[in-house]
DNA sequence: ATGTCGTAACGTTTACGA
């Protein structure tokens, strides 16, 4: 079962070039971000006819997550759980039975935080504190659980390709990566690093100041896998060249192989 | 040129978020 990630930068503005992606690709789930869409304007048809059942979690304007599943979407839920006050659209997940295993899909959108410090960063913060006690909850059952998506969090300096520009940014700011590795540490695989190592793998390049062509990006899209989904993965990789095409999302598919 | 893009709105332009 081949998963994939996607921040499209807006539904309606990237659907030729989604549909071209999904067309070569042919992924068995997506996980997309940043729909820019209420659920009633998100197109259905393009994925219907490709085979795909649609659950989607939409928001006016900005933010905004769907599962793309060629398999039945079970148990669907929206929203990330611990705090009832939050309308921002950036968490669904769903179950999706494989031929060998069920596996929790979770598709993800974590806060941007900018400017920091500021109540941007703190509801970042917050945001990856529930994150983290989700994710801890789906560990109990000791089953595979994928979640994946756009983290807004550059892991390591290796993963930019100007460390320094991104010192004080959001994105990489040391209580950004702790929250970020707590995550990690409570049990779960970052899927690329746990198969490729070294720098100059990026997920994200910026539409300003020619970003693209000097390859200055940065690796911010990830997926994290429980123990059980982690020993079923037999692949991972970035779809690079997807960024080089018309009308580019500034962020390129990531995605796994699961023995599920 | 503080370098781009997508979306919304009291829209033919500005504001916002990224």
């Amino acid at each position: 079962m081949r998963i994939a990630c996607f921040n499209i930068n807006g539904i309606k503005a990237r659907l030729g070039a989604l549909t071209d992606w999904l067309d070569e690709a042919a992924p068995d789930v997506v996980l997309l971000q940043e729909l820019k869409s209420v659920d009633e304007a998100v197109p259905r048809e393009p994925f219907e006819e490709r085979g795909y059942n649609v659950a989607t979690h939409g928001q006016k304007g900005f933010n905004g997550v769907a599962i793309l599943s060629k398999r039945p979407l079970e148990d669907v839920r929206h929203g990330l759980p611990g705090d009832a006050q939050d309308e921002q659209a950036r968490w669904i997940e769903a179950t999706v039975m494989g031929d060998r295993a069920a596996v929790r899909v979770c598709g993800l959108y974590l806060p941007n935080g900018n400017p920091a410090p500021g109540p941007k960063y703190d509801y970042k913060l917050a945001w990856m504190e529930r994150l983290r006690v989700r994710a801890a909850e789906m560990l109990v059952n000791e089953e595979p659980v994928l979640m994946g998506g756009d983290y807004n969090v550059i892991p390591q300096d290796e993963d930019a390709a100007r460390p320094e520009a991104w010192r004080e940014d959001a994105l990489a700011l040391p209580q950004s990566r702790a929250a970020f590795r707590r995550v990690l540490n409570l049990g779960y695989t970052e899927a690329f690093r746990a198969r490729v190592q070294g720098p100059g793998h990026y997920t994200f390049w910026d539409y300003q100041a020619g970003a693209w062509n000097r390859n200055d990006g940065i690796r911010i899209d990830h997926v994290l896998l429980s123990p059980q989904a982690a020993d079923l993965m037999t692949g991972c990789g970035i779809d690079r060249d997807i960024r080089g095409r018309d009308k580019p999302s500034d962020h390129v598919p990531i995605w796994v192989e699961i023995d599920a």
